[in-house]
RNA sequence: GCGGCUAUGGUGUAAUGGUAGCACGAGAGACUGUGGCUCUCUUAGUACGGGUUCGAAUCCCGUUAGUCGCCCCA
């Protein structure tokens, strides 16, 4: 039998509504942020990641689907969504507005991993780009807005991580500065760091192993050394975050795998994932727009993996979704009678009442049975005997009561059984099927 | 990409190398036109392909998928 691709996830209908909830919930609270969404091809030329998530990163070196075609490098399905609207900000002269561009996205993204738990090859993302300032407020802002989106999604237990990375004068230097430190005890450190230290010497420090962390104490740390420009950025950062009351942890080895991060940095990670424990990461990124060919414009945005949140979030949707129940169910004997509530279907679909019917033409035990699996309020029963006196039965699935109504009128008499319900509850509920 | 573990009806689980069973679910029925409970019946499985063996769910190899860790990252 065929199966979804490795790494790839069908998402049913029960889970689906899950996702809805949280694309919904993305979009209003980035709208009240005043943040519009955006929508770029799911792929790009290939040059574009190369030359903005970094030539030596295991996304470009290992990771990404690529499709050959003549000339050029050929077409990459997206691995991340960050270049793909910096290249539409520049195409489109988004620059030449005056204004501060606040952009979110919702979408797929791909990777070519081996999958894990909360790491699939196609994922998606909901992120978020600021272009056009290079204010602290702004890296505030979109930290902010990530941490109302969680609690309004009623999440606990997520823990903020922020450091800076200082700017393309001082990281650089810090690199050099870290590979002095580091210099003399090379041959201690584990076989990866050994190697990052060569490649990308700012990875050793957020190394998980214990000998690693033990030869970086005493080594000089980030918001330590960075330039006065960047620690002034940065005091401005913890200061306003504090005074949002956005809880937050200090993590001076916190690092970052793309290339084009620079001064402010964060990650969001919660207990329920495992390894891959990072539901959202993001940072300040104030040379890319210029690296792609555009004006001197910085930026900052996150971030943030859909299925991870989802997995973190485990069962606290719960009671937060309900799930769509048919008002009434139409049950009926023989041809003439489906045939006539098929039709009445119709009308009730035109007024926007969700009811079921029964096409196999079962037995009424059957058709109650499933009704009362639905949650109805209400059963609509039409045989020969009632086509006959021109009339259909309303059973009250709740209290079992039962009555005759007009066939004619029934569309009114539903309707209004529908309002005194309103009336009375002020929500539409159903009730709760039988046991 | 590397290493470990796992794979039994739709779901959750049993079965020293010797009859694949249980629960839930689903479907039908129990004075022929009525839900729940109960009862009866039905349904459906050893991931795939090889091998060892008189005999394999069980042992071996390969594949696929999942999972955990590494790498990396959302």
């Amino acid at each position: 039998m065929i199966q979804a691709v490795r790494g790839t996830n069908d998402i049913l209908p029960q889970e689906v509504m899950r996702w809805r909830f949280l694309e919904e919930k993305a979009r209003s609270v980035f709208g009240r942020y005043g943040y519009e969404e955006i929508r770029t091809p799911i792929f790009e030329e290939t040059e574009l990641f190369i030359r903005s998530v970094g030539e030596t990163t295991d996304i470009v070196e290992k990771q990404m689907y690529t499709i050959p075609e003549e000339g050029g490098m050929g077409i990459t399905l997206r691995p991340e969504a960050t270049a793909p609207v910096v290249r539409s900000f520049l195409q489109h002269n988004l620059a030449h507005e005056d204004r501060v561009q606040k952009l979110f996205y919702i979408g797929p993204m791909f990777r070519h991993e081996r999958p894990q738990k909360g790491r699939l090859r196609q994922f998606h993302q909901i992120g978020v780009e600021v272009l056009g300032s290079g204010h602290p407020s702004l890296d505030v802002e979109v930290i902010d807005l990530l941490s109302s989106f969680l609690s309004e999604m009623g999440l606990s237990g997520a823990h903020f991580k922020v450091n800076s990375v200082g700017c393309r004068v001082c990281k650089p230097k810090y690199g050099e500065l870290l590979k002095e430190s580091l210099k003399s005890k090379v041959h201690a450190l584990c076989g990866n760091c050994q190697r990052r230290f060569e490649k990308n010497v700012l990875r050793v420090l957020d190394c998980k192993n214990e000998i690693c962390q033990a030869a970086l104490e005493n080594i000089p740390l980030l918001p330590d050394v960075i330039c006065q420009d960047c620690r002034n950025h940065f005091d401005q950062v913890e200061l306003l975050l504090a005074e949002l009351g956005v809880s937050f942890t200090l993590a001076p080895k916190l690092v970052r795998g793309l290339d084009y991060y620079t001064r402010t940095i964060f990650e969001v990670t919660h207990a329920n994932l495992g390894a891959q424990d990072a539901i959202a990461a993001g940072g300040r990124y104030d040379h890319l727009v210029e690296s792609l060919g555009g004006p001197s414009v910085c930026a900052v945005g996150f971030g943030m993996g859909m299925e991870r949140m989802l997995l973190a979030l485990q069962n606290e949707l719960e009671g937060k979704i309900l799930p769509v129940r048919p008002f009434l169910f139409l049950a009926s004997l023989g041809e003439q009678a489906f045939q006539l509530n098929f039709l009445l279907q119709k009308e009730l679909r035109k007024l926007s009442i969700l009811s079921e019917i029964d096409y196999e033409a079962k037995s009424f035990k059957s058709q109650f049975r499933r009704a009362n699996k639905l949650g109805v309020k209400y059963v609509l029963i039409r045989g020969e005997d009632e086509i006959a006196r021109k009339v259909v039965k309303l059973k009250n699935m709740v209290s079992g009561m039962e009555e005759e109504v007009s066939a004619e009128h029934v569309v009114e008499i539903i309707l209004s059984q529908i309002k005194n319900q309103l009336s009375k509850t002020n929500e539409l509920t159903p009730p709760t099927p039988l046991k």
